[in-house]
DNA sequence: GCAATAGTGTCTATTAGACAATATTTC
DNA sequence: GAAATATTGTCTAATAGACACTATTGC
């Protein structure tokens, strides 16, 4: 076979599927879609469905988080911050037995998106919940866990997979603030960071180190907020994409 | 429609694209391919091809680059480090029109492989060649350059991303290694980054700094080689994937 | 000898992390 | 006042980067 002959392929489908964080009440969640239809009817998965036929990847990821949560998403480069998500690809998946019934290829991707309303279901009625993401992922891919069944597909992997991107990209870039509403406090910030990599961070030095960084918080205005204590100032995101220096995880 | 109707979906063609780079004479270059056939006939490209229908997607890649080089892969899981290079993914390229002919989603990876005799042509008689990435991409995917034409299709910008993931992931992980022979000294260890990088680097903080990030370099016997001077030891990459504390890229 | 590369030591400015102390709110 | 959070300041150990110096080869 000539490497590039267009009438001699295998056929495929493409889908994209969605790993969708959110910070709720200190912990780290996914959007999970309970499936209507075999295989794996019944069970837990990731939002997602099949690209179409005139459709890039990324305009099919964006409509299926509007589809399944409401919100608009935007590229990075873009600077907007409205009520959109912070969307990216992750990577793709296409074991040729990933799915039983036939060739499929996901590119899954990697949605942000501050603390929301109660989900709504998709157009197709199916239900929809933010999980904490052990829950999830309880045991790995292949446990009989105590919170529920596995994932359905590989779905867990590819969780695990957009876990551990936004664990890891928090460090270097300002993405964390995609969890935060448009305007919050240091200390809205920090819990953020503390839900995602699950530690407790020194409050005094995270603020030092948030605020020390150029291009990372700008002030909003003179105002304050509250939250229990002291009134705290409120922030934005500022331009900056990549910190320099960078948040450090706390080691092991 | 239903988002997971397995009979009704719009037909892909999924291919993987290689990104292949290697150091040569302290350059950092790309392996390029001449394209036999239409479209974009006679210009060079980067190497890839349809994944076949009962085959994952590493090993498509794993295929393709053994076709045009001859080298083993080994994921990065594994700890081989025979003749083999590093591959991994790098992102999927699905717009509608990235190919004129049909809907073509690639699913491009990243090799890393240390300088090799001359390429080999593929199967199919196609000229190969390492060409610095600079001159296959002066003036960015849209310049008419000095030197040739463009890559094909949204080569350009697939080849732009993988320099990138290099440039940046030898920052943080021991993936420099994968540019240098199994046993290799720390001179050109350091020429390798620099050339990855574009910068010089001191000689000096350098060798401090590699020699004393654990589970990065392991000293092979008593031995030495030369380069010009004195005598160096020899090294093997050790266990550690990722650098703590990371090698910094200096400042622009 | 000279040129080149390898390797070690030293100094300084910066920084991460620990933690004291103060400020401003609600109860 | 007590409790909670915000914010600033101080101290110390570790580190990045600059650079002097010595070591070992080929010519």
């Amino acid at each position: 076979m000539s490497p590039y002959d267009p009438s001699a392929f295998p056929p495929f489908a493409v889908t994209v599927d969605l790993v969708v964080l959110t910070v709720r009440r200190h912990a780290l969640c996914a959007l999970a879609v309970r499936r209507g239809e075999e295989p794996f009817q019944g069970c837990w998965a990731l939002p997602g469905g099949f690209v179409r036929a005139d459709e890039d990847l990324t305009s099919a990821a964006a409509r299926e988080l509007a589809e399944e949560t409401g919100l608009s998403a935007h590229h990075p480069q873009e600077a907007v911050r409205d009520n959109g998500a912070h969307l990216e690809q992750l990577a793709t998946y296409g074991d040729p037995d990933r799915d039983p019934r036939m060739r499929v290829v996901s590119v899954a991707h990697l949605a942000l998106a501050p603390d929301l309303p109660a989900p709504r279901p998709g157009g197709d009625a199916r239900s929809a919940r933010w999980a904490p993401v052990e829950e999830l992922l309880e045991g790995g891919p292949d446990r009989v866990g105590a919170g529920g069944e596995p994932l359905a597909f590989d779905h867990a992997r590819i969780l695990a997979d957009g876990v551990e991107r936004a664990r890891s990209k928090i460090e270097y870039s300002s993405l964390a603030t995609a969890f935060c509403p448009a305007e919050f406090t240091v200390g809205e910030l920090r819990r953020v960071y503390e839900a995602v990599w699950g530690v407790a961070l020194d409050p005094r030095n995270f603020h030092r180190k948030v605020t020390g960084t150029p291009g990372f918080l700008v002030p909003v205005g003179g105002t304050t907020t509250r939250q229990g204590g002291r009134p705290a100032q409120l922030f934005r995101a500022g331009g900056a994409t990549l910190l320099n220096p960078p948040m450090l995880r706390p080691e092991v």
